[in-house]
DNA sequence: CGAACCGGCCTTGTATACAATAGTCTGTCA
DNA sequence: TGACAGACTATTGTATACAAGGCCGGTTCG
């Protein structure tokens, strides 16, 4: 999948995640083909893969739609995400090493420095630190199989989705729960780490629950 | 996928499961259409249907091998198999309904029944019990992502490729952990309920780490 | 008027041919 | 003799043509 399938594969996540494509639309094989420049080959490898992630749902004869989320999976996938982060944040403290936590502690103060001082890439630097933060974790945890089910869980909630929406008070809150997560991770307290977690990503839910 | 994507996908996962291809075998795509009796179109697609269930690893022109399982990684997916399926557990305590539960507490007997009287069949018995047993627990749970997840898990953990390994006093033992759950489902307890699955996930655990 | 059956069309499923790539083997040159 | 370059081979990646299956509409019969 070197070319046109990986290049499929990334079009239709991306049309996904930012509603180009909306839950619940129909993904005709031959439109996507002439939507991403190739043929109908590498569009069904990428619609299998997107039926891995579960951002598709795909029925035999008739092809694939885009998954559609009701309130209550939504709340499902976070439960099980809060499991998830949790239990690899239980992980990571029993496994942290104190170079990563100080290279954490400083981007989370360059959070705090761009959520402040209103620089105009806020989100993004956000995204970005965020992204490498939780990243982090799983690096500590040491569990490549948590990796991947979180990437999978995180990949279907409506997060990526929806997260932009986040006020910068919103922001800052997560950011704040970052540094907490950091010093349960430097005192070893597996059970406050994972506690810090999985109130991190309950008060997300509740946060883009309230937004909808 | 009505035939021959889906039949080769079933042939080449009882493959992987019973042991005609080992880990880290090359899945060479002619091999396993001449196999199959396809094409390499519908292998294409089992093998992407493989790799998502991780039961195979496949790199870009490097096609696709057996996963194969480090002691470490068996015991990563344990640990989290017991996570996903205790916490499945705790909801089905919440959730629980008294006719599914008599309906349980009648399979356990029979498997008991069939354990003691020296059925030829009787680890079939056991099995095809085990699996309705799991499924009705996520039923209660009213999940579908839970189940999902659980599924994969299973897939990949060597349990369906070793566990014709236990012995009889093992599947009694099993039989057990499941009357007791049913105890604690029927009190609608969700910690106990949780805890006995825990406990079931990592004894099978410890017995199959034994036995190799 | 309604329901069931039939036929055409749209979409997916499969096969095959060809292109591209990685890995290997060999030959030559330093 | 060793290492590098080149072509060769085995295998995967892509395109396209054709087959098959489901859905929808029309028509016909009860």
């Amino acid at each position: 999948m070197s070319k046109a399938s990986e290049r499929a594969y990334r079009t239709i996540r991306e049309g996904i995640l930012r509603g180009r494509f909306a839950p619940g639309d129909r993904l005709v094989e031959e439109e996507l083909a002439e939507y991403c420049g190739v043929s109908r080959t590498p569009i069904r490898d990428a619609i299998r893969r997107l039926d891995g992630d579960m951002l598709v749902r795909w029925e035999p004869n008739r092809g694939a739609v885009v998954a559609s989320l009701s309130d209550e999976d939504v709340g499902d996938l976070f439960e099980i995400r809060a499991l998830i982060e949790g239990h690899a944040a239980r992980r990571a403290a029993e496994r942290a090493d104190p170079a990563t936590l100080d290279r954490l502690d400083a981007e989370v103060a360059a959070v705090f420095e761009a959520l402040d001082s209103g620089s105009p890439y806020y989100m993004e630097t956000f995204l970005d630190a965020n992204a490498r933060f939780h990243d982090a974790v799983y690096d500590m945890a040491g569990s490549e199989r948590l990796r991947e089910i979180r990437q999978r869980l995180v990949d279907q909630s409506v997060v990526l989705r929806t997260v932009r929406q986040f006020a910068l008070e919103d922001l800052r809150r997560s950011n704040m729960h970052h540094a907490d997560l950091i010093a349960a991770l430097r005192a070893g307290d597996g059970q406050w780490a994972q506690s810090v977690m999985v109130a991190h990503i309950l008060a997300a839910h509740r946060r883009l629950a309230g937004a909808e």
